[in-house]
DNA sequence: GTGAAAGCGCTAACAT
DNA sequence: ATGTTAGCGCTTTCAC
């Protein structure tokens, strides 16, 4: 492939002058600048971004490191990185990292490598440790829909707790009294926060509501199967008219569980889930979530990166941003009719 | 950040045996290559990937370009990439054009400026100009889920035809008799040739299936709501049992169209789709559809492309891969119970 | 405004 | 086995 210094020979100029054409056109004569531009165009010269970021010790490009790109949140996140990113004329890396925490080691390491300028890190679990190097390496990091809890970087959040309080209140609004939040332990962050506004919904409802919590091992469908199991003869006992699950794949077993032994859903009871994930989409019902407002999350934290990329090392106050969810109304709590209005 | 420079001063070596202990340690004396790892311990020493690409002239990653990484489709292609890359040390980096094709000339041309071993595309539409050029810099292309038919790439395919086939057998199969082909004009290569399984299966059920194709302007879900209006009488009529949608998109917004109308899905008329994509899982009825084996397209197409690399420009042969669609059957054309057996 | 030259951090001969 | 050195393609002073 051409090379910087072809151009020049083909175009007659000096090889300083390319490289001026290429990055400040403004200090080249418009006729030189003609005369590299069609020097360009004919050999078909592409210039090598490696060379460019070496030689210029700078970089146009982030990276976002996300735990699981099947996930409709984190792909929501890419997009909304992305957008803000084209729109200033730099470039969002996607890695994904399969659910494994190694790869997640492997892709944070690959950008460092690479010389990013920052990175974006949608993770599941406690990542600090590895985070803690990069940023040793001087490279901001942002963390994206995980909060640290120790205020180190940067972080973009959704208010979980906010989350589990619009469940249980929209249960509650549409007059159910006898709930049961479907969750595992409390060891992941959204979990125990979800929790939390689910009982302040409960608590403001007085007396009038009840709530039950049922756990489960783990937050996919097989947990949420054995779960309903247990859930199938309270509703028939009318101890139970309400689900809020943890997760809307845990809210999708449940529902086919029900479904399979013929409770009606939402007639006998109304089953959401909290995290408006698309995989799950293809349960029986339409389902009632709330939105992780993903978009918002990857624009937001790509501000929040090229501000800290701007100020430098020095001179940063690291900033969390807390993003309000939004309740997703469908069939699995006000069924097919109601639905219907809401489109 | 520390260089190689640096380590080997650190250690007490030459430069140049720092770059061994990096890329052929077999080369270098057990003692040497232990104080030299302990070297790049201490300084926590990151190689600097711009400038080993720049000097080795080669690199150890491929781009992948997806049209749409809200896809579905798309997002399984990445993933049945990156898996089969992972396995051979190799990275895949992941561009979203976003559905903009001007957005996906740019990620082509990055890549191309990265000098990234090879690139995978999958567009949309034809992107030849684009994808010449980028061969023509001696980078080896490979089409995933576009036909150029013009076997200038290697490319990987899913059997459309076959996937229309499959959809018109299974609801002839279910004891449909009166079909609808619900689809867009044919400058859709999809669109195209499912129409055509569809046509060859209703053929080969002899006089005793009738089929309709209703043209749509869009393949999104405003076309399939302008579209279904008019079959809601055929349903009532006795004259319509059995719709094919060409996307799960159009499946999913005609049923939506009949439920409001009260046509009972599946019982008065099945409804499927083709493209088996989750971002259409949010409807009234689980989609019976077809699934377009992304996770393979991707797998396969990383192999065909490190083939290709590894053949250099002359001495390879480009190879057309065609993948076997498979149905997946879910409650829009059989029911709940009979769905629910399926599990 | 333009040209010459010194690196950026690394790899791969080549010499020792 | 280890050290030396010439680039890879580009950016960026610094003279002209």
């Amino acid at each position: 492939m051409p090379s910087i210094s072809d151009v020049a020979r083909h175009a007659g100029v000096a090889l300083g002058t390319v490289s001026n054409v290429l990055n400040h056109p403004a200090k080249v004569a418009p006729a030189t600048l003609e005369k590299v531009q069609k020097a360009i165009a004919e050999l078909g010269f592409v210039r090598n971004s490696n060379a460019q970021q070496l030689a210029a010790g700078r970089s146009r490009s982030v990276g976002l490191v996300v735990i699981d790109i099947s996930n409709s949140l984190f792909v929501d996140i890419a997009r909304g990185a992305q957008r803000h990113a084209a729109e200033l004329g730099m470039n969002v890396l996607v890695a994904n990292s399969d659910n494994r925490i190694d790869q997640q080691r492997a892709d944070l390491d690959f950008f460092d490598e690479a010389r990013v300028s920052g990175i974006l890190l949608a993770p599941m679990e406690d990542a600090s440790e590895d985070v803690a190097r990069i940023r040793r390496h001087g490279r901001p990091t942002v963390m994206l829909n995980y909060d640290t809890g120790r205020g180190d970087c940067c972080q973009v959040l959704v208010d979980n707790e906010e989350v589990g309080y619009l469940a249980a209140r929209h249960l509650i609004d549409i007059g159910r009294t006898s709930l049961a939040f479907v969750g595992g332990r409390d060891y992941l962050q959204p979990v125990a926060l979800r929790r939390r506004g689910v009982r302040r919904a409960v608590a403001e409802a007085g007396g009038r509501v009840t709530l039950e919590e049922v756990p489960t091992e783990n937050l996919d469908p097989p947990g949420g199967l054995r779960a309903a199991e247990g859930l199938v003869a309270k509703v028939r006992g009318g101890r139970l008219d309400g689900v809020i699950a943890v997760t809307d794949l845990l809210a999708m077993a449940i529902i086919q569980v029900f479904g399979a032994q013929g409770v009606d859903v939402p007639g006998d009871v109304a089953v959401m889930g909290c995290d408006h994930n698309s995989a799950a989409w293809g349960g029986m019902i339409p389902l009632t979530s709330v939105q992780m407002q993903g978009l918002d999350m990857g624009r937001e934290g790509l501000r929040l990166l090229l501000a800290e990329i701007a100020a430098g090392p020095v001179g940063h106050e690291h900033v969390t941003t807390v993003l309000r969810p939004e309740l997703v109304v469908r069939e699995s709590t006000v069924g097919r009719a109601a639905a219907l209005t809401q489109l």
